[in-house]
DNA sequence: GAGTTTGAAACT
DNA sequence: CAGTTTCAAACTC
């Protein structure tokens, strides 16, 4: 686009307005120092502006400073505000991106009302003039290569301060007194707050685990919600928590972090064995990424923000979160994690006034920051939050309703600050320095551990590895891929920026023998998809440890156990030996011993294999349909299973992933979906549980499935409880193998056969 | 804070 | 793949 185009007299008829029609919309990665500074003024008399934006084209988050100035706050009722949705009515926004923009959109239904000019600037500080008490901004990286964009201009000297404030979205509260810099000092701070809030929000939702639940749909959820809200045009504030999720500083963090892992930028086409985003793969996720890298969301609509919301931009209902809590989280899926390397820009935006401003009752959801140098812990919907487990960036904290902590303001909980690691390697010296980090940042890790655990601040753990240099999972911050910060007690740490390429190729290695060595600890089952053998009534959340625990002495009554460290309710994955778990023990060994006599005794009735099948089939469905337990319809099964049947279970309780599957061919291990067995590799199991667009991930992942704690959910156990492939449980373990009784539903779709063919079930299709 | 216990991870 | 070793967190005193 030109330097210094006027807009003014423009229609939609112009040559210039073919040519600008004929940019691309998203902006490439061009070079921060080739990026023009346009500033987009829009007169007071501006009335029109929603049909500039409602083009989704608009990238302003790459490389150029748009300074909008919206004066009509009918434009923000209409929702037309793609990216502008951070400008706030008659308010002042700037977006300073890192990247180059294209404004070629914006001006596809240019309305003549609007005069406005567009002009190249190098000049970052300019910035219409607040007239309005409230406005937002939007900011953007100013890492080093942002300060060279600003090379004709003065803007060059952009301060610490700018930097944060410019690299933050802000939502200002101060309104007038924006501009007074002790104020602004101030909004800094609690902006940052806000951005962590959000990111803990982010880091809470439930897309940090593992759901069973169809991502799609969820991500689908969101979106009907999102258009819900647009029906009303009372856009939530979450809607802003998430459109603005990620500042645009964090774009360029999240890039450096993808390098250091090697991780594609699209998260679509991300490795399975990247835990995180691999589990939130979803269309929310993409859409965030989108959005980050320039595309507007799916719904470029939702993210404009009326003046009434802005009010109270920081002060986020809790209810409206809850509400909004599967939307916004499954939006942010992917986010969070990055959150952990950008806290340093954490986007002080959001700021979510946990308890005080909570003025509904009604609302329980409670968003506690928690600063964990460079992990947050999720926070939240008790609905959705479990206890984590250690550092893991998967887990989340269940706050209690009477903990007073949840209420209080996250600065001063903050005790643990961000990874100083992190803010170095990512941005060398960057100097905005982590609102959230106080003085804490002085304390030694282990006064600080213990103050972090008194504050129930799990995730404020930091390692003290001693031998394994912070190189293995023994490490939390490694297991958590986060680099080890200043606040670890360990020693011949090997996990920082310096040794970056012994990380990533350790992580690499260890990822190679097991995939999900750093997936997520904890999935979350929605609806009735729980386990067999879990306990419903005492599993939290909905949720249980993925992999299973192990325990043997410490009967799943201590946090050696993971899943009672991670607050979940033991499941058929594990493999623990006199399961207590409070939250939940493991229903198959309550009855292990009895199933092991019983077993015997049914060995002894031989009967037909598709008889045992659709016994099998049935109880399975019935389960899961909701059937009255069939648990009394037929023997106990035997501990294998419930576990073989706890994968067609499993598979059952999720939303289709396909529209085109029926109820009963999703509950049918009919076809690929089952003949490769219910999760004959992890891979598959992760498919089943990410959205559809991951499957793409699966045929690199299925060879490398080696036991792996990642079919956990569906892990089958031996009677020696030594792990066993699912796929032979299917043949010879089969629970209803030793099942004498036979009872055929026959309103029931008959399921095929899970054992008698196993052998063609589970071999590829042979064509 | 030191020592012990525990179970996961890593190794063989 | 099973058994062993190593490791660090959790726990106890």
């Amino acid at each position: 686009m030109g330097i210094g185009m006027s807009w003014r007299g423009w229609n939609g008829d112009s040559p210039v307005f073919d040519f600008i029609n004929t940019l691309s919309p998203i902006a490439t990665s061009k070079h921060l120092d080739d990026v023009q500074n346009i500033q987009l003024f829009e007169s007071s008399d501006l009335t029109h502006v929603s049909s500039i934006f409602t083009s989704p084209q608009v990238n302003s988050q790459k490389g150029s400073i748009l300074s909008i100035r919206n004066a009509s706050a009918k434009l923000s009722q209409e929702g037309l505000y793609p990216y502008c949705h951070m400008a706030q009515i008659g308010t002042p926004s700037y977006i300073k991106p890192s990247g180059p923009t294209t404004i070629s959109s914006t001006n596809s239904s240019t309305d003549h009302s609007v005069s406005k000019t567009y002009q190249a600037t190098s000049d970052n500080a300019s910035i219409v003039p607040s007239i309005l008490p409230q406005h937002i901004q939007l900011g953007s990286d100013t890492s080093g290569s942002d300060k060279k964009q600003d090379t004709a201009g003065k803007t060059d000297h952009t301060t610490d301060q700018e930097h944060t404030e410019s690299s933050s979205i802000c939502f200002d509260h101060s309104g007038v007194d924006r501009r007074e810099e002790s104020t602004s000092r101030i909004n800094v701070q609690e902006r940052n707050m806000a951005k962590i809030s959000n990111d803990e929000l982010a880091a809470h939702n439930p897309g940090n685990l593992i759901s069973h639940c169809d991502s799609g749909v969820v991500t689908k959820t969101g979106l009907i919600f999102e258009k819900a809200q647009l029906g009303d045009r009372t856009p939530k504030n979450s809607d802003v928590m998430r459109s603005n999720s990620m500042p645009i500083n964090d774009i360029n963090l999240e890039n450096s972090r993808r390098k250091l892992f090697h991780e594609p930028t699209d998260c679509n086409a991300q490795s399975i064995v990247d835990d995180g985003h691999i589990y939130c793969t979803s269309r929310g996720k993409r859409i965030a990424t989108n959005y980050v890298s320039g595309v507007p969301p799916f719904s470029s609509q939702s993210q404009f923000i009326p003046n009434h919301q802005l009010c109270g931009t920081l002060e986020v209902p809790s209810d409206c979160m809850a509400i909004y809590h599967n939307a916004v989280s499954q939006h942010l899926c992917g986010l969070h994690r990055r959150s952990l390397f950008n806290e340093k820009v954490r986007d002080p935006t959001m700021r979510v006034h946990s308890g005080s401003n909570l003025g509904n009752p009604s609302c329980t959801t409670r968003h506690r920051s928690i600063s964990d140098d460079n992990y947050l812990k999720p926070l939240g919907s008790p609905v959705c939050t479990i206890p984590g487990i250690g550092l893991h960036l998967n887990v989340s904290v269940p706050i209690s309703e009477d903990n007073n902590e949840a209420t209080e303001d996250p600065l001063n909980k903050m005790t643990c600050p961000v990874n100083p690691t992190l803010l170095i390697s990512d941005h060398n010296d960057k100097t905005t320095t982590p609102t959230n980090v106080g003085d804490s940042g002085q304390e030694n890790p282990k006064r600080k551990r213990r103050k972090c655990q008194h504050g129930d601040v799990k995730s404020c753990k930091r390692c003290s590895c001693k031998k394994s240099k912070c190189l293995k999972l023994y490490c939390e911050c490694f297991a958590a891929k986060v680099y080890c910060s200043e606040f670890c007690s360990c020693g011949g740490c090997l996990n920082n920026k310096s040794h970056e390429e012994t990380v990533l190729s350790t992580r690499i290695r260890i990822e190679s023998r097991n995939p999900l060595a750093f997936a997520p600890k904890v999935i979350r089952t929605c609806g009735p998809g729980q386990e067999f053998g879990e306990d419903s009534n005492t599993t939290t959340a909905s949720s249980h440890h993925k992999r299973g625990c192990n325990c043997k002495k410490s009967c799943c009554l201590k946090k050696y156990c993971e899943c009672f460290q991670s607050g979940v309710g033991c499941s058929m994955s594990c493999r623990c030996e006199s399961c207590k778990n409070s939250f939940g023990i493991r229903k198959g060994a309550q009855l292990l011993a009895s199933e092991e006599i019983e077993r015997v005794d049914q060995t002894k009735e031989a009967r037909p294999k598709e008889e045992q099948h659709e016994v099998g089939k049935h109880r399975a469905f019935g389960k899961t349909r909701g059937v009255p337990s069939t648990e009394n319809l037929f023997t106990t099964p035997s501990n294998e299973s419930r576990r073989s049947l706890a994968l067609v279970t499993s598979e059952c309780s999720k939303p289709s992933l396909s529209p085109t599957r029926t109820s009963s061919q999703l509950c049918s291990p009919t076809g690929t979906d089952v003949a490769l067995s219910p999760f004959g590799s992890y891979t598959e199991m992760l498919l089943e549980d990410a959205p559809s667009g991951m499957q793409q991930q699966s045929g690199k992942n299925d060879a490398q499935q080696p036991d792996s704690s990642c079919t956990a959910s569906v892990k089958v156990m031996s009677p020696s409880k030594k792990r066993v492939s699912p796929l032979h449980t299917g043949s010879s373990l089969s629970p209803m193998g030793r099942s004498g009784r036979k009872l055929v539903l026959k309103s029931i779709p008959s399921f095929p056969s899970l054992t008698g063919d196993i052998n063609s079930e589970l071999q590829p299709p042979v064509t």
